[in-house]
DNA sequence: CGTGGAGTTGAATACGATCAACACCGGTGG
DNA sequence: CCACCGGTGTTGATCGTATTCAACTCCACG
């Protein structure tokens, strides 16, 4: 049983496939580098979960400017909270890399909430409360931690990331420019 | 039945007790202005559910100033993600009324778990699922919009909190001082 | 009255954004 | 093999916005 609520919560789940759980409504599909799966105000916003590869959720500003809301390695579930209400989606998603994802429609949350074994709810409920934390340890960074306070503990807290994304995304994640990004990251070495 | 897994996500519940769901383990007691309900660094993180009055969680960075990570009016509850790792506590927690407040231990989490009713958990999962969403759309808004759209944005979705908090604690909740909110709006009513 | 918290306003400062130039590297094609 | 190119990252100069610090008003409350 791999993690599905987790959906909800995009919570990371490495071992299985989605698909075993629910044979109906998930397709198996693969996209390049550089493919969009989702855009801002697309209704019906669906779940990606990662087989392979690398996506990416993000923004775009009304001054044309990209901001990361999360990445989504192998194993994770990427998507669009907006999704659970039918509302437009608020995020854009594509791939950092070639990747391998099962598609999964909103309507496959509901059947699940029928199927789920008993057994498996409070495991589902802790990630996705885990996932609650992360987003909030991440509006506490915002707010009141420095850029360079905020790359250290993205650093820490996804070393494998920081290796795959170039840069600049990274700046996107923690809500900076690349410039400024580059220029913290070198007054740090100094001091 | 009142909405508890709702602790996890601050979900709002404004019909009922907590009580009246688990009788042990669930404590009331009532609480000034002013008074704090949860430190920083405290071990094992409780949830708060307000049934009368307003609370607020808050972190102080290492300069010495807070920022305000949620507030709690009636039928909400506060509490910090933390609780569930039995992890020391991120946030402090206190009173901006005289309130009334069930006190829920963590340990009431698990127990409830097996108590649930099949029927209620879509309910439940959808509230959860609405805190992500919120949480979403807030570390967005800290990336992407002007304090003057988060102002804006924060006013139309929290009215009742508006007229009930000083201007400084909407500052904190936007994260910016409160002389740059003041600043931002007097702008606004020239343009 | 007087006191303290809240909000506003102004001046100086700090910090990140913006704009521009350049170095670097990895591919591609001549 | 080399010349070219696009994407990336760095650095510098300038600009804009929020912060900081300070003074002042206003009000609620003793």
């Amino acid at each position: 049983m791999s993690s599905f609520l987790a959906f909800l919560g995009f919570e990371k789940d490495f071992e299985d496939n989605l698909s075993s759980d629910i044979g109906s409504s998930i397709k198996l599909i693969s996209v390049k580098k550089g493919e969009v799966l989702q855009k801002n105000g697309d209704l019906k916003a669906k779940g990606f979960f990662v087989k392979s590869g690398l996506l990416r959720s993000y923004t775009i500003d009304n001054k044309g400017k990209e901001h990361i809301f999360m990445f989504g390695p192998e194993g994770w579930i990427v998507g669009d909270m907006e999704f659970h209400a039918g509302a437009p989606a608020a995020l854009y998603i594509d791939a950092l890399e070639d990747s391998e994802i099962e598609v999964i429609e909103p309507s496959v949350v509901e059947e699940f909430f029928e199927k789920i074994p008993l057994e498996q709810l409070p495991t589902e409920i802790k990630r996705m409360s885990n996932r609650l934390l992360v987003l909030q340890k991440r509006i506490i960074m915002l707010m009141s931690a420095s850029v360079l306070e905020r790359y250290d503990d993205f650093v820490q807290t996804y070393p494998h990331i920081v290796q795959r994304v170039p840069q600049r995304m990274v700046a996107s994640y923690l809500g900076v420019t690349p410039e400024a990004l580059s220029k913290v990251k070198s007054e740090h070495l100094k001091g």
